[in-house]
DNA sequence: CCACGAACTGGAAGCGCTTCCATTCTGGAT
DNA sequence: ATCCAGAATGGAAGCGCTTCCAGTTCGTGG
């Protein structure tokens, strides 16, 4: 691999001009512009990434640190935030932290350690001290599905109870009063801030809601299943299934027809995230929708405008959820 | 952030211990050992792995580039390889190609300079030919669903003719014998295997093989609905639809439903893949199993063992699909 | 025609580490 | 006590680039 000592001979210039306009800076003739550029191109060269990194510390590229690489949620996050850089002429680094604190931690210090200019996390084991702390640091960072307020302008998130409020209003309206709800973990934010919009919903029509019509997934599709299992083995009655995502409300269908219910006649369900292959379930599911992608796009913008200085970006941290009705709910 | 300079003061020895033990080198005495360790740990040093990799040209990462980052499949596969590594102590940077050539070779240009230790590529656009000349280059690297017979022994790929044979016959033997087929882009390696498969097991059957009973879709889910609006339009005559992979299967089926048809009594469906999301549709979609996470787990001992110098690791290159029975099909 | 600031260029230090080489230190054999 | 191979250590160069500073060139106004 040429270096740029070689093209500054193969110009007849100096290393320092070499990189000036590597780098385009001004107070470059143009030349010299002209006869490095083709000194360049004789040669291949290709700039060391590492060498330029280490010299400048910077190094146009930014660390995703997901819970997770599959799955239609980070699926859609990570394609947004990854074109979103590449049109702007960054790179992303992508890497996984296993809702593991330990993992997330190593992660983070993978990314910090390559430089990495910004990132964008998505974390949840993590502490928020941790991260009010790391704040301080010298690598600027968004938190994505979090909102901590110490550091309110840095994170970006969906309005969850809204959401879950949406969802358990839209039930009540088509006439459903015994509604179960599968949720996610209860330890993470936006698991709790779904059921508490969805209490919220049924408070507002007067219906009490029952503790033995709560089942505590973790947000997995067999986790679905278990859930709908669980409430039929306790004899719990109820009309329709609120569940906290729409991959544990396609295990709670499944388990449904594995008891003989038809839906959405005698079970009616509701998910939640709209992923892509909710459409293609049959009763098609409604559920809610979670710009994931907007709000992945909106990360990077506050990381082009406050990291990259690119001007004209409104950044704004909350996403509002919203009601796609199709048929897997039975109107009363 | 403490260099290796500081802790060398603090440790009272030289800078050249201290790189030693942070390498684990022979040749350093256990003394030397614990007062570099108790001084890192005092200042709580992270090695630059910036300026490691310069200085050394290894980074201890191996680059990762998919077509995409979303999608059932590369999110299996990027889930996969990712733990591998970890497990290994090994990092992954993974990075998208968007199956375009320019764009795949950005991608890979990147992770190169990146200095990564070895790449694992599921490239579609860029040619054998590139390929080939990569593999005289320095960095090792695999390839995914490919096979390139100049450099068969690092590319990891699935019987993808057997697959489309074990598709076809399995309908053949329920009784198909107007099947259609939704092929994904023929300017792929995989869909014209598998439509090679296909097409086998109809002559081995007898059956003749039609133009018009054939969609060349692009593998999402969309194209799969297109599909079957073609087919329907050209008032052809099928019972059975065989898909290339499992989101046009679903698109499809859902496009079936549209046009009032029965699944799987008026039109039955067989998929590829085995996405997790085919167990969840309504019928379960009968599909051919295609082992990708073992894949990519084989690909990255490829590494472990090649790059890394891991001992005992079997490597096989290919990978068998299976027929997985569920109830998108009618029987005659 | 000279002076002077701005535009341009080159030299050299240094980013934090690895690694080669030379030097010093061991301890076991004599 | 002496010798010597091998272990342990330190010094210094260098990975490929950026960036600061100083020096040179240029164009313009007086």
């Amino acid at each position: 691999m040429a270096t740029i000592y070689e093209v500054s001979a193969l110009a007849g210039v100096s290393l320092s001009s070499v990189s000036r306009v590597l780098n385009d800076h001004e107070h470059v003739s143009e030349k010299t512009k002209k006869k490095v550029a083709a000194a360049m191109k004789e040669l291949g060269y290709r700039p060391n990434t590492i060498a330029r990194s280490l010299a400048s510390s910077r190094s146009n590229s930014v660390g995703v640190l997901v819970s997770e690489l599959h799955g239609p949620f980070f699926g859609s996050m990570l394609s947004a935030i990854e074109l979103e850089l590449r049109n702007a002429g960054k790179h992303a680094i992508i890497t996984a932290g296993h809702s593991d604190e330990e993992n997330e931690i190593k992660g983070l210090e993978f990314l910090i350690d390559r430089n990495c200019d910004a990132l964008i996390l998505l974390v949840d084991a993590i502490s928020d001290d941790y991260l009010i702390k790391l704040s301080k640091g010298k690598t600027p960072f968004v938190i994505l599905n979090r909102n901590i307020s110490e550091i309110r302008d840095n994170c970006f998130y969906l309005d969850n109870e809204l959401g879950g409020y949406l969802a358990a209003k839209h039930l009540i309206e088509q006439g459903h009063k015994e509604i179960a709800y599968i949720s996610g973990p209860l330890s993470k934010q936006d698991s709790t801030e779904r059921l508490i919009g969805h209490k919220k919903a049924l408070v507002e029509a007067n219906i009490c809601f029952k503790e033995n019509l709560l089942y505590e997934g973790d947000y997995l599709t067999e986790s679905g299943r278990e859930g709908i299992n669980f409430l039929i083995n306790n004899k719990t009655t109820f009309t329709a299934i609120a569940c906290s995502n729409d991959e544990m409300a396609s295990g709670a269908m499944k388990g449904a027809r594995d008891h003989k219910l038809l839906i959405p006649e005698q079970c009616s369900f509701i998910g939640f995230d709209n992923a892509f292959f909710t459409e293609y379930l049959y009763p098609q599911l409604t559920t809610i929708h979670f710009p994931v992608a907007d709000m992945a796009i909106m990360s990077t913008h506050w990381i082009l405008k406050h990291v990259y200085k690119q001007k004209e970006l409104v950044i704004k941290n909350m996403f509002l959820p919203n009601l796609i009705e199709r048929q897997s709910i039975q109107q009363y």
